[in-house]
DNA sequence: GCCCAGATGTGCT
DNA sequence: GCACATCTGGGCA
């Protein structure tokens, strides 16, 4: 199984519409395992600067950081108590901004998913949430700065969803007003969306 | 459904 | 050194 990843041109678009244009793509990783893939049901856009929920708020340039600050499609990963969280790298080169995936729907390698996750889960328990995908697909820090648009990491072509819904972003309880912005998008009805 | 502890990297003092 | 985070799973109701 092998797909034609998008070239880094697809991610030249402002961040809300690439946060909507990613659902119904597949994103695909690739390991000495096996592959495995699933389509994007679910996406939250943080914007840079001016959003309080966001690692780059007010420019905040560190080492954890720096990625997003780079080209658009990069992957951004993230790692946040005893889990990884995947984002795409979005803006020009010096607007942080990225894309935070939160849910996908299993594609290729499930058995593989399985296996990473345990075999008592039920498939819905796979991917469902940022940190689940993470490890359902072997996505780690050894992909931060990677670039989406070749293997073993990439995003590919998929069917546009029929029906997308918008509404706030999750776990930015103390972001302020930055908390009710409506930067998050799934598919909708999708039984994978994280909730 | 809600509450809570796990357990670790990161950033600030 | 210390507080806290783009979360998850297990406990209980």
């Amino acid at each position: 199984m092998r797909y034609t990843p998008l070239g880094s041109s697809f991610y030249n678009m402002p961040t809300l519409t690439l946060a909507e244009e990613l659902l119904g793509k597949l994103l695909v990783k690739e390991t000495s395992s096996g592959l495995t893939s699933g389509w994007i049901v679910e996406t939250e856009a943080y914007k840079g600067p001016e959003d309080r929920a966001a690692h780059s708020y007010q420019n905040r340039r560190t080492k954890r950081t720096e990625v997003m600050f780079g080209k658009p499609g990069l992957v951004y990963t993230y790692s946040m108590h005893t889990h990884c969280l995947v984002n795409v790298v979005s803006g020009e080169v010096d607007r942080p901004e990225a894309v935070l995936i939160r849910a996908v729907e299993p594609k290729d390698g499930i058995d593989l998913m399985y296996e990473r996750r345990g075999v008592d889960k039920k498939e819905v328990n796979l991917t469902n949430g940022p940190g689940k995908l993470t490890k359902a697909l072997g996505i780690t820090m050894e992909d931060y700065r990677r670039s989406l648009y070749e293997p073993p990491i990439y995003i590919a072509e998929g069917p546009k969803p029929a029906s997308i819904s918008k509404g706030p972003r999750i776990g930015i309880e103390n972001s302020g007003e930055a908390k009710d912005y409506p930067w998050r998008y799934w598919v909708t009805g999708n039984r994978f969306v994280s909730r």
